[in-house]
DNA sequence: GCAGAGATCAGCT
DNA sequence: GCTGATCTCTGCC
């Protein structure tokens, strides 16, 4: 499997959202491998997307998105949850990223069992913050490197067959784009 | 099967 | 202080 090269994340964050889909995210622990294709991901952008982070411009959390493309933006919210995404932009727009929503597990099931303390395959990375703790990401893993071989990357995947959009999930505002994207395995 | 509360951090209207 | 790109558990129908 090929890792995604940077120029894959130079691009539109809306397009880079759907073509992410059907591709592999990959976590290495030592020499442990959990991995998992991609089932449904967001595109959050700049300042005509205003349920983004960066909408409201820099802050400590989100710098990243305002950085080099190719880079997991890791964030901490609700008090108790991680959620990961991938920084993704075109020339045009100074920040932007999209949000890993959804993976269908792939290798490592056992150990994203355990690290998720349940039994059912269905709910183990059904979620944005499901799968980061199914996969131990963490802020030690905020501005990884996913175009390399790292402790998290993304590979080509499989092929897609047809991708749904829909309103993004739990914000308020910017419901009027369809910037959700799914597919069906 | 579904609604509501709780957990508790970073960044604000 | 309050709100959120969330999940889990509880209690009720």
């Amino acid at each position: 499997m090929k890792v995604l090269p940077r120029s894959f994340y130079a691009r539109n964050t809306v397009n880079v959202a759907k073509d992410l889909l059907g591709k592999t995210l990959i976590r290495k622990i030592g020499s442990k491998i959990i991995s998992g294709t991609i089932t449904e991901t967001e595109a959050y952008r700049y300042k005509d997307d205003p349920a983004s982070h960066a909408f409201r411009g820099l802050t400590g959390r989100n710098k990243v998105m305002f950085g080099e493309v190719g880079i997991a933006y890791v964030y901490f919210t609700y008090g108790m949850h991680y959620c990961v995404n991938a920084v993704a932009r075109s020339k045009t727009y100074d920040a932007g990223a999209v949000l890993i929503r959804s993976i269908k597990p792939d290798q490592g099931i056992n150990e994203m069992v355990k690290n998720r303390k349940i039994d059912s395959i269905a709910n183990l990375t059904n979620g944005p913050a499901k799968l980061t703790q199914a996969m131990q990401i963490t802020k030690m893993q905020y501005g990884e490197d996913l175009a390399k071989l790292s402790s998290l990357f993304i590979t080509e995947g499989i092929k897609t067959r047809k991708i749904s959009s829909s309103p993004r999930i739990g914000i308020k505002n910017g419901i009027d784009k369809l910037w959700n994207f799914k597919i069906e395995i």
